[in-house]
DNA sequence: CCAAAAGTGTTCACCGTACACCCATGA
DNA sequence: TCATGGGTGTACGGTGAACACTTTTGG
């Protein structure tokens, strides 16, 4: 039973989940079982409950159906064109989400035991519903945001060298970054600290080790 | 009839309206005529119909409720804490829109005969739901987004002098601008041009005014 | 000792900032 | 001529960008 005498429109969420591996940035998609866009990749998401907030809808939606947990979550933009779902009008609140390359195996296909694959973002496959245009948004808002706050830190594991955080900033902005100036101005931050280990990984000088100072805040800065 | 078997919640759409008179960053409120909280202030705004897209309805809201139109809208964020409204599930995705001084007496009471009135933002009243989270997000992102764009330009009538622009710096940054520095910035980025009027304005020398080169653009640039 | 990646400083150009005086007008 | 706000240029310091060699390890 309605209070306010309007139509009522279905009101979602959808996840864009990123993670970098294989020199890539990569996205994570689950194939529809059923129509409408039956059988073509879609974002994970789903209805929001009504006794929850949109941000737990979202958290929850993923997990349901990618059994990732404990992600970066931040939402993006609302999506509401009127004929963006062929059967009803459907609001979908879009959220983006960061995985840690070693979150990666952690996802697998869910309680609908749908299909879920990462696809490099560079070669996507044909997306359902206005999907396409959610991961551009996304896409756009992590390029811009990885410049001025440290959600870079959060598509990394726990410890990581700075190699790996400078490789992932070119992935991300598709440039190369001098060494020595990458080196002096993360370190000039205060945001990532040693923490005495090393990674031997063949025959060359192993690399220190680096953790975030504060793995779970995210601070705005400016890097470049 | 509903093709998802999920409960759908209401969805309205809320706009903070901004404009600077009298020195100062105002806000365009309504006051409610009907519970829930009858005779508060809240921004204006309503339900989405099924076949508009969302910024559509929100510019309709906007004109419905204070006559306002042709304004800066732009998306901010979308707020559904499950019990934001007492009565039901009510889902709001909230913009933020500007509007020049030259704009300010347009504003009146809508087809509902609700009061509208201008309020400091230094001095709001207690407000409806959570409309002053809303108002909070929406300065947040005003002064974070005038460091890097133009939308300066449309809190400002089609002519205006360098005095004025800097005076609406220094009103929403809350800060002291260097007049020098100001204007050879804003000039260097050549976003504006004079148009060969001038102001005459009391007894002292003239001020030249100037419009902008793409008033309907959002240019992204680096100013302060 | 050789290959491979890790690690490290300095120089220079440019930009942002600080700062004070003359100009045009109306009364 | 005076009061009022409008308009203008320069000098300095700090930051971002370019750039090459030494170190450590495993084979």
């Amino acid at each position: 039973m309605h209070c306010y005498h309007h139509p009522h429109p279905a009101v979602t969420t959808d996840i864009a989940v990123f993670s970098i591996f294989e020199n890539q940035l990569n996205i994570l998609l689950i194939q529809r079982a059923n129509e409408p866009f039956k059988h073509h990749w879609a974002l994970p998401g789903g209805f929001v409950d009504m006794d929850e907030d949109l941000n737990e809808g979202a958290a929850r939606e993923l997990h349901e159906e990618t059994k990732l947990s404990h992600l970066y979550l931040e939402q993006l933009y609302t999506f509401g064109a009127p004929q963006r779902d062929p059967r009803e009008r459907v609001i979908t609140v879009a959220y983006y989400a960061l995985a840690a390359s070693s979150d990666v195996s952690h996802a697998q296909a869910g309680s609908d035991a749908v299909k879920t694959t990462w696809f490099p973002v560079s070669s996507l496959p044909t997306l359902a519903f206005d999907h396409k245009n959610i991961i551009d948004a996304a896409l756009e808002r992590i390029i811009s945001k990885i410049r001025y706050s440290t959600i870079a830190l959060q598509l990394l594991p726990q410890q990581f060298t700075l190699h790996e955080l400078q490789n992932l900033y070119e992935i991300i902005l598709n440039e190369n970054l001098d060494k020595r100036n990458f080196r002096k101005r993360i370190l000039a931050l205060d945001c990532i600290v040693e923490n005495g280990e090393q990674r031997r990984d063949g025959q060359h000088r192993p690399a220190k080790l680096y953790v975030a100072k504060n793995p779970d805040k995210i601070d705005f800065i400016k890097l470049i």
